[in-house]
DNA sequence: AACTGAGTTCCACATAGTAGAACTAACTCT
DNA sequence: AGAGTTAGTTCTACTATGTGGAACTCAGTT
């Protein structure tokens, strides 16, 4: 009856389960019900019962009132602020990547590698226009994304074996290395691409406090980022957003940090 | 030998020491060791190593690479994201309270009830100046400081009863109101202050999605910020920030809810 | 080679967490 | 109104889960 779970025993199921109900939330809820989140996370209602309150008292999750949803509490919100305030170049990039949104009509992607698959750590999404909307949080595969194709290209070969390629993901990874040396970003070719409903370009980052690269991508609906746009407008000038972001990180590694 | 906790049967131990061991972190740690960890969290480090390695697993925690330090992972930011994308005034706050901060050169803060306590869940500091430095997560008493009499004084009844007061706070509160209505801000009166290295302003704000409201404060040391300033100069300019925020996202002042 | 210090794994044990069922409370529907 | 429905909490019996000290491993030091 156990969890299919990671049959390790360093697992803690009751503190993963607890976590679960976290990521159950998206950006665009408006508060979650008490059924929902079993719904959202396959829990029993009794089970969720004691994790929701365990999570309230600590603050990750507020209770609103009268009102029966939960939605994530201050303590969710100090979290991430102090994870990004610990990863020093988040805040270098928001500046840069919000004008990038902005001037190119696209949806800004933060991606990271997440066990095997891709994180969108953060989205910046052009002021006033209407655009594709994937939230953080959201998970993307690396195969046949811009993002995982830039981040294996990039990621030493140690790791990457670490994550057992198959045949596929090698080829795909050398295709993505290739597009990097040539120009500089990648664009997943259309036969493989997960989402046909999105295109997207990408340009690795080496995350220092990661220790790992990371990627940033422009996305949007194919028909207001077609392939030539890419190629010629917007690659460009996401390689050019990321290189003055490198250059702003590495010019102060000290920067805001230190108290 | 059981936590202090919450003996309420409810209550699941695993799950907020997992939690405790996230709220060890402060913006200004580069990485913490497995021992720093269990100094803070106070956790034997057999248990901490268990917690650890399921936030690794589920990406709450990063470990990066050959060093042997512990981060937030990607989840932690991605969590915060979704946060600050459902609570729906932050965003919109960022702009003005940015500029505000750089206009007075305080440090503003946004104080979010917790428990008996204050958390400060999100900070704007000046560009380019140097500022008193009090992090996101951070944690401040209600009784003597001016965050927490804003809140008080605009909380209603049932709930402030809620928190059992005593005469000290309920003397707190009246004369917290009574600063409101007179000048639209308040300011901790000297001899209570919890704080003597730091002269705060504070505003409060009514956040919808918790049900309550929340402060916004500008601080600083007494030399930068003195009671005049406070008085004559941030005080309203706090204050007409905070009616712009209500105005923009078209919420009556939090003053008016409690009736 | 012996020492030190960080971190992980072992292990025997008790209890913390589990899930279904019973219960409560708030809404609907006729 | 009262019968039915649905959401959420508390109870309960059971054991699998998590515990912390001790033993262990692995790197650096002297």
């Amino acid at each position: 009856m156990k969890e299919h779970d990671k049959a390790d025993k360093r697992f803690l199921n009751t503190l993963a389960r607890g976590l679960s109900v976290l990521r159950a939330f998206r950006a665009s809820d408006d508060g979650l019900s008490h059924m929902e989140l079993a719904a959202r996370t396959g829990l029993p209602k009794s089970t969720l019962s004691r994790l929701a309150f365990t999570l309230c008292e600590t603050g990750y999750l507020s209770h609103s009132y009268r009102n029966d949803r939960y939605r994530l509490g201050p303590a969710a919100l100090a979290l991430g602020n102090i994870a990004t305030a610990s990863i020093s170049f988040v805040d270098t990039a928001s500046g840069i990547m919000q004008a990038l949104a902005d001037k190119t009509g696209t949806l800004v992607v933060l991606a990271v590698r997440d066990d095997r698959k891709l994180m969108l750590a953060k989205t910046w999404r052009p002021v006033g226009k209407a655009s594709i909307w994937l939230e953080p949080g959201h998970r993307i595969p690396v195969y046949g994304s811009s993002s995982g194709q830039a981040i294996v290209a990039t990621l030493d070969d140690d790791r990457f074996e670490a994550t057992e390629p198959d045949e596929r993901l090698r080829a795909f990874r050398q295709q993505g290395y290739a597009q990097l040396i040539a120009r500089g970003f990648t664009v997943a070719p259309a036969e493989v691409r997960f989402a046909t409903t999105i295109n997207a370009v990408s340009v690795p980052f080496y995350a220092q406090e990661y220790g790992e690269p990371v990627a940033f991508s422009c996305g949007a609906l194919p028909e207001v980022l077609t392939d030539a746009r890419m190629q010629q407008e917007v690659g460009p000038a996401l390689s050019a957003a990321v290189r003055e972001l490198e250059r702003m990180v590495s010019r102060g590694p000290a920067l805001v940090r230190r108290g």
